[in-house]
DNA sequence: CTCCTTTCTTGACATTGTCAAGATGCAGGA
DNA sequence: TCCTGCATCTTGACAATGTCAAGAAAGGAG
């Protein structure tokens, strides 16, 4: 058990961090299912009660570790689409940064959409899942052309078509369901590019449409 | 609280049943995570540890329930396609069973893919996963037109991507992420449509293939 | 009728979340 | 430097939970 890296009991000087550290740990060893605010607090070196004042309760703790799986998701796309320039391909790494997410992540993953968990009036988390949303929603515009429509018609069809790909495939993935009797690695793998391969967007607009013929 | 039905105490007689039936009100109500064995035992009019002789745990109870969720699944996907001769329609409808149970029944929906609290040993779970999954795979080959090879190769990619894509969808839609201003019933079933639209099968039969040039 | 098995009840224990009271430390102002 | 108010923790308590053990009661077979 780690000792209090300050001498001082009643005034850690940055306990909130560290409570998510251990919050961390725990939440990657146990899942939200195994996951105790009391463990977090042992493993941070303090009282039961002293979370409390950081976090409110074991909701407000979850809800701030949410916000950090959403910030390590939105790292996540942007690393898989550094460099690539073709708008299709581009939303297509994007989609991987996202299953990569949810499998270096799993427990995270999980819990970033553990709708019941979470306060959803948290500025941090919707914050984060804002930017994770943006990314996708901007990977789309682009394929589409499209940067200042509203997100509606068939533009926010493709959006909803690729997120629910990419999502289903890694919760199937997570809930043990694509596993089968010789499924490793690389079966997971192509199945995975079979899924980013079908990811399509639709939507275009008009200009682009009409100068090159693209229908 | 409903009375014991049977006035011995030590013999209730159909204990099991009415326990189910007391865990899925439970469930429904308060989800898995405020899921609880004590208040079904109460509801069920027993003490708390008669669940133990049934179910072991709640473990237990809860992967019971599962299966039993799997089945409505299965009925879900069976009273869809009922009626539907076109392979690729038939698939589809099997497609908006899918959504449809996780829209009816929300909390079972998570529970069946919860794969954290369930027992994956249990043969009543097992079977009736693979029934749910059979409807699915069934649908898949009828229009590809391969009802013996092996689930593999693009086969296989065909099932996982029409699963990936209900399965997400059902997922983001349960988790609110298809929330947004203005988002009502039917934008939601707009947005279903649009991904039902998009289940396509490209495995094929090499004699259905040939004889019919459906390339 | 007896005995064994099944099926429950009662009680206990450890752990958890949350709340309240109070102790301690920090910082700002006089 | 001292005082005061606020922030930040500790300690203790309570209710609820899961699980286990011991034992009571009911059913069924011989």
């Amino acid at each position: 058990m780690p000792e209090r890296v300050k001498p001082s009991a009643y005034h850690h000087g940055d306990l909130r961090r560290a409570l998510l550290a251990a919050a961390e740990m725990v939440l990657a060893e146990r899942g939200v299912e195994g996951f105790t605010l009391r463990e977090c607090a042992r493993r941070a070196g303090v009282s039961h009660a002293a979370p409390a004042h950081h976090f409110g309760d074991v909701t407000g703790l979850l809800t701030a570790l949410a916000a950090l799986g959403f910030e390590t998701l939105t790292g996540a796309m942007r690393e898989a689409r550094a460099g690539v320039e073709d708008p299709t391909e581009r939303l297509r790494s994007i989609g991987r940064g996202y299953v990569t997410f949810a499998r270096d992540y799993p427990e995270r993953f999980r819990l970033t959409f553990d709708w019941h968990r979470l306060n959803h009036e948290d500025p941090a988390l919707r914050a984060a899942g804002g930017a994770a949303f943006a990314e996708l929603e901007m990977a789309i515009r682009h394929v589409a052309g499209l940067a200042d429509e509203p997100l509606e018609g068939e533009l926010l069809a493709d959006l909803v078509h690729a997120w629910s790909l990419v999502h289903g495939f890694s919760h199937l993935l997570l809930a043990g369901q694509l596993d089968h009797a010789g499924t490793g690695e690389r079966v997971i793998n192509e199945l995975l590019e079979g899924v980013i391969g079908r990811i399509r967007v639709s939507a275009r607009s008009e200009t682009r449409g009409r100068s090159k013929g693209e229908k």
